[in-house]
Parts: structure tokens; sequence; C-alpha cells
RNA sequence: GCCCUUGUAGUUUUAAUGUUAAAACAGGCCCUUGGUAAGGGUCAGUUACGAGUUAGAUUCUCGUCGAGGGCACCA
């Protein structure tokens, strides 16, 4: 309302209450500004102070169409001719506003109360569909009292404070430069902590029988047609011609690669269930406005795994591949964990008898799990129904991580198969799994959760090893390489700096423990510990020290 | 990909239509040898790219690329 009396001739479409507030679109041909915002703003509350009373009237459909076509609301207009022929529709008015909504509204303007404020605006499509026209969204937070509004506001700032762009830039962990949008360039210290996460999950692989492999980053385009990606994903996927005109794809996923691998040799129904799991590193050419930091990013690693199974072992394979994943979250401190299960798709491959069957096996497995779970209807991969694993954390959000899914497609594509205890060729079940999905995007996920304090056994620099003064300075580097021999990720700072200086610097790039040796420290052969935010101090000696720290810098369940 | 915003040292920012474009921090060198979140001095380093307008462009216009916030997408 306070849009069309500031800028007539504005279009208003929809304005539904979302979490935290409301956005409202708008269809009108130049932007909306910064400014514009303001003079918005003003205008609301000069609406909320008029007061003034709204109320509601039931009308036939067609005269609602007409009023609205007449009043130029072409939008408001195709919404009623989206509701069935026959059925009235409410409109709501005040002053001489008119708004067609389900209702139901507040008595008054007055009753919106002053406790809001408009963020931000943005394009969006009519529709929700790429293919229509773009419209100008307005969003904005409303609250009953000023505390909550300051409230969420805080929250924002909370969520800015963590953002692991900015975290990584402040802690030496990547970056991203123009040359390649949407990849990482990991530093020493970032790369420490990918690798300190594969050689963990590494670990928790083999004691649950899986078989690590690799296979290549670049595969001939008729494996990719075989399988059903070119034609869903073509688009999407980056490639390569060779001097000899043959067509590669660099690989969007891990799968087919991982099926050349059990189709070498012969496999018995006495080899399953086979579990192969690869660190692969996949490509995909995601659409430039899509790219954000480490979570949304065009070349990243899963931590893959295909499970080869008969049909009678699903159900039982996907429970353990559930119990891994939950015991690998509780490790890295996430223990709220959602799941959601998704059915077939519109755009698939495969008979629906073969999906009837894949999903049932899912589905029972799911139960089995005896959590609770959310159904997202066709929301499945093209060749068959998953379980996405979603965790809540520090802060609330919810992010997707691990995921599961039952193929009893691609195996046969693929020309997948066992000899069974019959003697006879069979297709086997193939399980798709990943546990964080993207490493990548779960590293972005761990900083924003810790804020940059990670656990300590995954932390890239466990201590920073300080002598007082130059003198303490042999002293210093034999604590450090002897921390170093029982596998601590220690360094020294031998820098011309004083105690000071070095304790800021290193807190600010959240180090926990900084070992400061003087010569209190030497004629003990201790050192005293200072940890991150604490400025509690705590003299051990050495070897007490070595053996504490090295015990516990491994995971919760190891 | 679409809409809006945006691009200045390694980082965070700021000033500026006309000699060497500025500050802080980080970095190099020197002094300082210090007990728990910034000791002092000194030196070096910057306008995303490409066109155009102009006597002159960091500034204005257009394009390209990137980034930020949304939308759409996400095997």
């Amino acid at each position: 309302m306070a849009v069309q009396e500031l800028f007539p001739g504005t279009q208003v479409t929809i304005g539904p209450v979302i979490a935290d507030g409301f956005y409202y679109d708008f269809a009108r041909k130049e932007p909306f500004t910064t400014e514009d915002l303001n003079k918005i703003e003003n205008k609301m509350k000069e609406i909320v102070d008029r007061d003034e009373k709204t109320y509601r009237e039931v009308w036939k459909r067609n005269d609602a169409i007409e009023h609205f076509k007449k009043k130029g609301e072409i939008y408001k207009a195709e919404i009623i001719e989206n509701i069935p022929e026959g059925e009235d529709v409410s409109l709501y008015f005040h002053g001489d506003w008119h708004d067609l909504c389900r209702g139901p509204h507040l008595s008054s303007t007055g009753k919106i109360g002053k406790y809001f404020k408009l963020t931000k605006v943005s394009g969006a499509y009519w529709r929700g569909d790429s293919n229509n026209e773009m419209l100008q969204r307005i969003y904005g937070t409303s609250w009953s009292t000023q505390k909550e509004l300051d409230d969420y506001l805080n929250r924002i700032e909370e969520a800015e404070k963590r953002d692991h762009r900015k975290i990584g830039k402040e802690m030496d962990l990547f970056h991203f430069r123009e040359e390649s949008p949407g990849s990482v360039f990991w530093h020493q210290k970032g790369w420490s902590l990918f690798q300190k996460l594969i050689s963990y999950m590494r670990m928790k692989q083999e004691i649950g029988g899986y078989q690590e492999i690799n296979t290549p980053e670049i595969l001939d385009r008729s494996l990719w047609e075989k399988s059903g990606h070119w034609e869903k994903f073509g688009a999407n996927m980056y490639t390569s011609t060779t001097p000899d005109e043959k067509v590669f794809a660099i690989k969007p996923m891990n799968c087919p690669g991982c099926v050349q691998v059990f189709n070498q040799g012969l496999k018995s129904y006495r080899d399953l269930p086979l579990k192969m799991s690869e660190f692969g590193k996949v490509h995909r050419y995601e659409p430039s406005g899509a790219l954000h930091g480490l979570l949304r990013v065009r070349a990243f690693t899963q931590d893959d795994a295909h499970i080869f199974c008969t049909e009678e072992q699903i159900t039982e394979e996907c429970l353990t591949v559930t119990n891994l994943i939950l015991e690998i979250y509780k490790d890295l401190g996430f223990e709220d964990v959602i799941l959601k299960y998704s059915d077939r798709p519109e755009l698939r491959v495969g008979d629906d008898q073969v999906w009837d069957k894949s999903e049932a096996a899912l589905l029972e497995a799911i139960k089995a799990t005896k959590l609770e779970y959310s159904i997202n209807k066709g929301e499945g991969a093209f060749y068959g129904p998953k379980i996405e694993f979603v965790l809540r954390d520090a802060i609330g959000r919810d992010w997707q991580c691990g995921t599961l899914q039952v193929d009893l497609n691609l195996p046969d594509r693929l020309g997948a198969s066992f000899v069974d205890s019959d003697g006879n060729k069979k297709v086997p079940v193939m399980l798709h799994r990943a546990l964080f999905g993207s490493l990548e995007r779960f590293i972005g996920i761990l900083i924003e959760n810790y804020s940059g304090k990670l656990p300590f056994w995954l932390c890239p620099i466990q201590a920073i090893v300080i002598p007082i003064s130059s003198d303490f300075d042999d002293y210093a580097k034999q604590v450090n390489s002897q921390l170093k021999k029982v596998g601590l990720s220690s360094e020294v700072d031998l820098k011309n700096h004083n105690l000071n200086y070095k304790i800021r610097e290193h807190s600010l790039t959240k180090v926990p423990m900084l070992l400061i040796c003087g010569k209190k420290e030497v004629d003990s052969n201790t050192v005293t510990i200072r940890r991150l935010d604490s400025k509690k101090q705590e003299t051990m000696d050495l070897k007490k020290f070595l053996q504490k720290y090295s015990a516990l810098n491994k995971a919760p369940s190891i």
C-alpha cells in the first residue's frame, strides 16, 4: 500500500509472511533503490499511524477478476483466474486500497505496530519460475516489540561474524580468485584441516569394511551417455576436447567410475556387500549466481562410496550407513540431525516397477532407523530415491550434508553383474552414500558452527610455542619438535615481538593453546599453557603435557 | 543464468578530475629481550580488465570479469 501511494502504477502481486518477517513482490519498470526503501518505510509508519480500519468482503470470483483488471492489477487477476470456477474469493480493504488474501488480516493498519524494518530489495521470478518475468521483491522483518526486532538484528550480526569466508581469511585457511571462480585455493592451514578430516574418515571407513579406490577425473563422453548424466546434466558438465577431437567429460560424479572398478573381474555373491569408497574430486558447472564461498563451489571433493549388494541386503546396509553418518556427525559436534526422504522425480531413468522396489526398500530402511523423517515428493535423484541427512548448527541453522540413495538403475545401465549362488548372472543393487557430501562445504559449515574455534583434534595449528625472550629460543624449538614427534600440529614463534603481541596475534587466528617458555620453564622442564579465551595459566611438566595432548589428538569415537 | 548492489596496497578502510593516490594493521630492516590480547623507529607496496568521452579518468559512459544480497538451479 505504501509502495503504491509513493509509486503509482506499480502493480502488487503476492506478499506472504516468511520466517522472521515478510516480503512483497511488485511489478514496476524502474528498480527500487535503497532510498526508495527508506521512503517506503517512512510511508509505512505513516499508514500505521493513520490506523485505518480494514474489512473483509467475499466477492464472486468473476467480479473480482473484473475488478482487478479494471485497476490494472493483472497479476492479482491472474491469481484469481487460477482459483476454480464457482468459488468465491475474499478481498480485504483499508482506505481505498484493496488486496486479495485468503486471510485473516489485522483489523486495522495501526495493529501492525512500529517494530519493523525493510531489509533488502532483490529480483524474484513471477511464480518462482525462471521462464517468467522478473519482479521486484522487497524484504522486511516485523516483530511485536523493539526488543524482538533488536534480537533479530543481533542474530543476523552474529551469523555475519561467523561467516566462513571472513573467518577463512582471518585464519589463513583458503582463498578464491577470479581465475577460477567457485574453486578453492587451499592454504597450508586449510589443507591441513582438510587432510585431518580425510584421515579421520579413512579410519572410520576402514573399520566399517570399506575399500578405498580412486578413479579417473576425465572419462569418455560415451560413459556419461550410458549412465544418463549426459542427457540430464550435460549442460552443467565441464568437457574437454582432445587434439584428436574426442570429447571427454570431467567427472561430475564418481559413480560411473566406481562401477568400472566393480566391473573389472568376475564378482560372486560371496563378495557382496562390496563397499568401495573414494575421495573423488568432482567438477560441476554451477550457475554463477549460485556460487557461495565454500558452501557452493564448482569443484569439490566428495566423501563418496558405493555399496554393491543384493536386494535382501538393502535394509541392513542402509541402517549401517545411517549409523555411521550419525556417529561421524556426533564426533564433529552435531547431535541434532533430521532425515529427509525423497522419492521419484519427474525426469528419471528406469521402469516404474524398479522404482516401486527401490522406494519400498529405502522406506523400510528409514523406518528401521526409528528416527523421524520428512518426505520430499519428487525430489529424488534421477536414478533412485534418497535420504538426506540435515544437521542443525550452533545457531540453529540447518545444513544438508550426507545422502544415501538406493539405485536399481545405474548398475544395469553400466553393465554391472555378479554370479549368484545358483550360478546365474544378476545385476547388483548399488547404494550411493556420502557422509559430509562435500568436504569443502562441510569445512565451511564447521567453521561457522564453531566460529573458527575448532575442536582440538581438528585444529590446523594446535599449539604455538613462544619463548619469553630469545634466550629461550633453543628450549622452545626443542619443545616444538617434541610436540611434532607425538603427532601434534605445532609451530614455534621466534619473531622479534614481545609476549603480549604474540598472544594477541595468535589468539586472533584462534590457536587453542600457546605454550610459554621462559626461565622458569627451562629450569623445571615444563611449559606454561595459555588457552584461547582464558586468562588462567597452567604450568605442566613437558612429558605429562605430551602424554595428555597426544591422547586428546583424535576424534571422540576413536 | 536473471534482478539489484559493488570492485582502490596482503587485509580493513578512507581521501582525491591535473606532480610521488592516503591511513591503519600485516610484511622487510633497525632498536628493543619482554611473563599473558598491539613497545618504538624506518623502508617498500595499491586504482579488476578493455574500450569510449576529455587537454586530462580512480572518479563519467559502455562492455567484460569477479564479488555481495536475493531469485531460479543443485546428480
